[in-house]
DNA sequence: GTAGGGTTAG
């Protein structure tokens, strides 16, 4: 029965391992130190909580928590869980910890996005072996920050300690999060000269890597060659086709995966649900919503009528963006209230706005754009005191926007532009030349759009402010230091403003320089005056 | 004989 149960937990078979365990218990077979290791793993793999406890209630019955390797077993379970206090509490009592245990509370803090406390464990582990620091990176990887999982996987090879397959897919996912397009390509060469490639969870993230890196062209050629292709592979495809904003490449691949008799799944209808709603294709968007539902039998999640509730108040629908919240099958979330609220915000839908700005700050009361937006209706009505006691709040609770930070990478290394960053060596440099171009521009008819500039400044400020943005410091470092006909990529953490849009469409023009910008959803092209988006965003 | 890291979306 023990190794009957070993092999259920280690073929994945969790849900059968957890009932064979009761038949044990009724059976009034004993469970043994191995088996309950076992099922314990099968608790965190499957993220049964509720049975992890039950069996941590049975290992105290039978005395049997002085065991190091049940505690071990159990500082996993609870990791494994997210129950992170819990683990933390049974991992302090360890003594002597193990790698095994202090990689299962890596990735147990990763997951809460907690890198700072996986860091502290990762630094205390007096030995580390390949699985740690690839969880590690997995870690950075996973919480924005790519270039510190770029920086350990060199240590990792100055330490000549070799990386498998999954280390790879870890470091491929960072770079994809970074967005550099040089480093993409290094790292597809060092790949194949290392023996990883060809996989075809390579392949997949590869697809990834390039769509994010902005180019689409590599992640289809990478897809094109690829043997074998799964459910993943089409996913990022269609995905990759989305974030470009090439909504009919997204649908005809979506036709040809169906086609391939290759079953799409919930993230599948994701990626072509937001390529319809980034496009603006709502009547395709519904048609593939209802056979996602129909046809396919797929259960729509708070994700899937996310992207209606976008689909239909981008294209100014709000009744009917409404009328999704209100028939949803559960209580909006965050996302959704977002949704509507920055769809009002477009097209200037103020009292619906203000309704779902306050649903959203009962769900999140420190959400920076829903506090500002509600200022900016207040003060639009004249509400003098609503206005003062808002921002009297935000300054008590410290709520600020993230700052805007761009980056741009040139003779393989990355430069990164905050707003209004003065820290940079070529500063001056960059200030003289955004005069310049500022200059120029005006005369192609170019008017400061301060529009996006919420924060309590008169014009002139304002005026400065938006011509600070990231951005546009990032833009001009490439003006003066690339190539004359090179491409100027440029990645940015938030979301691209209406002025820098404007801007960039210009410079494409006036400078005759293709610009690729990515933001925090969605790629822009610029050329010729004219972006890819068609300032559909 | 037990126990740890991975690719798609958000």
């Amino acid at each position: 029965m023990t190794s009957v149960a070993n092999s259920y937990c280690q073929s994945e078979l969790f849900d059968d391992a957890l009932e064979l365990f009761e038949e044990m218990k009724c059976a009034d077979v004993e469970a043994d130190k191995f088996v309950l290791s076992s099922i314990l793993s099968a608790c965190g793999r499957a993220g049964n909580l509720d049975y992890g406890k039950a069996i941590h209630d049975y290992i105290i019955q039978n005395g049997l928590e002085v065991d190091a390797h049940i505690r071990c077993a159990l500082v996993t379970m609870y990791a494994s869980c997210g129950c992170m206090d819990m683990a933390q509490q049974l991992y302090d009592q360890m003594i002597p910890k193990n790698m095994v245990v202090s990689t299962a509370m890596i990735s147990g803090y990763s997951r809460h996005g907690r890198v700072m406390d996986a860091r502290l464990i990762f630094d205390q582990m007096v030995e580390k072996d390949l699985v740690c620091w690839s969880a590690m990176i997995s870690c950075y990887a996973e919480s924005d920050q790519p270039q510190e999982a770029l920086r350990l996987f060199k240590e990792l090879q100055i330490l000549g300690i070799r990386p498998d397959q999954v280390t790879m897919l870890s470091v491929i996912s960072a770079c994809a999060h970074l967005g550099v397009l040089d480093k993409a390509k290094w790292i597809h060469v060092y790949v194949d000269k290392n023996g990883f490639g060809g996989t075809l969870p390579i392949n997949n993230a590869l697809i990834d890597m390039y769509a994010k890196c902005g180019s689409l062209e590599r992640a289809r050629d990478v897809f094109e060659k690829m043997t074998r292709k799964n459910v993943i592979s089409w996913t990022s495809m269609i995905n990759a086709f989305a974030m470009h904003g090439d909504a009919n490449n997204a649908l005809s691949f979506f036709q040809k995966m169906k086609e391939a008799n290759v079953e799409p799944n919930r993230v599948t209808f994701v990626g072509v649900l937001y390529a319809c709603s980034h496009s603006g294709l709502v009547e395709e968007g519904r048609k593939v919503f209802a056979a996602m539902i129909n046809e396919h039998k797929i259960t729509p999640t708070h994700e899937h009528y996310g992207c209606m509730v976008d689909l239909f108040g981008r294209a100014n629908l709000l009744r009917e963006a409404v009328e999704i919240v209100e028939t949803m099958p559960f209580a909006p979330n965050v996302v959704i209230w977002g949704s509507l609220m920055a769809a009002c915000q477009i097209h200037g839908e103020t009292e619906l706005g203000e309704f779902a700005a306050k649903r959203l700050l009962e769900l999140e009361p420190d959400h920076h754009g829903a506090l500002v937006l509600l200022s900016n209706i207040y003060a639009k009505e004249r509400k003098w005191q609503d206005v003062g006691d808002l921002r009297q709040l935000m300054k008590e609770r410290g709520i600020s926007k993230e700052r805007g930070c761009s980056r741009i990478e040139l003779d393989s290394e990355v430069h990164e532009f905050l707003v209004a960053d003065r820290n940079h060596k070529q500063a001056d440099e960059i200030y003289k030349k955004l005069d310049e171009v500022v200059r120029r521009l005006k005369l192609a008819g170019y008017a400061p759009n301060t529009n996006s500039v919420l924060v309590d400044l008169e014009e002139e400020e304002k005026k400065e402010v938006v011509l600070w943005h990231s951005e546009k410091l990032a833009l001009c470092y490439g003006l003066i230091n690339g190539a004359k006909d090179s491409c100027i990529r440029i990645v940015k953490n938030l979301r691209v403003c209406e002025d820098c849009h404007t801007f960039m469409k210009l410079v494409s023009k006036v400078y005759g320089r293709e610009i690729v910008v990515r933001d925090r959803t969605r790629f822009h092209h610029y050329r010729d005056g004219v972006c890819s988006c068609r300032d559909y965003w």
